[in-house]
DNA sequence: TTAAGTGCAAAATCTTTGCAAATGT
DNA sequence: ACATTTGCAAAGATTTTGCACTTAA
């Protein structure tokens, strides 16, 4: 089995980006967070080895190339997952529920729900769906 | 029949709160609009009779007491739109879906359709749904 | 009269840009 | 070697705070 900082590594390659530490270090964190996290939670996760401009550059890069998918939360803030492998630099495939936990503000991808389909009213085209769902998550019900 | 501006001078004193004329124009030019206006349009629609501030506070203060209601589009700015009379300071009533146009970047509040039930996963407990649609408005595909 | 609301200045965030130095291939 | 990536400094954008002045009730 390959070690996960060399799938990372890969990963780069795939996306046409140079592998450096500071890339490889975001995604280990975004990797093992298990939510999808804004940049200044980030920005403590990682702690001083990375510049927040050089942040801030990586997850718009990563986000262009169809590494991470930005999904917006209740506060207006950006937050980043994993792409699932469908997403590429062309089109991102982001097409399933997001769960915003009011409490610890943490975003949870669901991928196991299905979005609904919606009718357009005449004049409209629709591009593409998002549906969030705000509550409280599973961690913060057990506090 | 009254006058729209006693309309919203009523509106306001329902809220318990003062009736300016600050307030009276921000009332008027949202409900005027026909979709939910972020506050850097809002700034340019009311001109320099307002200040920055204050304008932040009005919205601030309306949303509290459940006059507007925040709708957070694409790229995370705040939008603000009326409330249905269902709302109050207490609880907010917003569960119809938004669309947002890609193009124009109009946020349309589509009060007609209805949001589909959605089951939580063990733990997490839902609080509210909201299902932004993606694409390009009546006007946009009319030009 | 007096509590609430407003305007101005200034601070606090958050995000982007320009450029020289460092790094990966 | 050379294009990419990074770090730093600085600018831009957005939102909040403090405080004195004004206004609605």
């Amino acid at each position: 089995m390959v070690s996960t900082e060399e799938n990372f590594a890969n990963l780069l390659r795939n996306h046409h980006l140079k592998v450096t530490n500071a890339r490889l270090e975001v995604l280990a964190v975004i990797a093992g967070y298990g939510a999808a996290v804004s940049q200044p939670v980030l920005e403590k996760l990682i702690g001083t080895g990375i510049d927040r401009v050089t942040l801030y550059r990586i997850l718009n890069t990563f986000e262009e190339k169809g590494i991470l998918h930005k999904v917006i939360d209740l506060n207006g803030t950006a937050n980043y997952a994993m792409c699932s492998t469908a997403c590429t630099e062309h089109q991102h495939h982001d097409e399933h529920i997001h769960f915003n936990c009011t409490n610890c503000h943490k975003v949870y991808c669901m991928h196991s729900y299905i979005l609904p389909n919606v009718d357009a009213p005449e004049g409209f085209n629709i591009q593409s769906l998002n549906l969030s769902v705000n509550g409280i998550c599973k961690n913060c019900n057990n506090e």
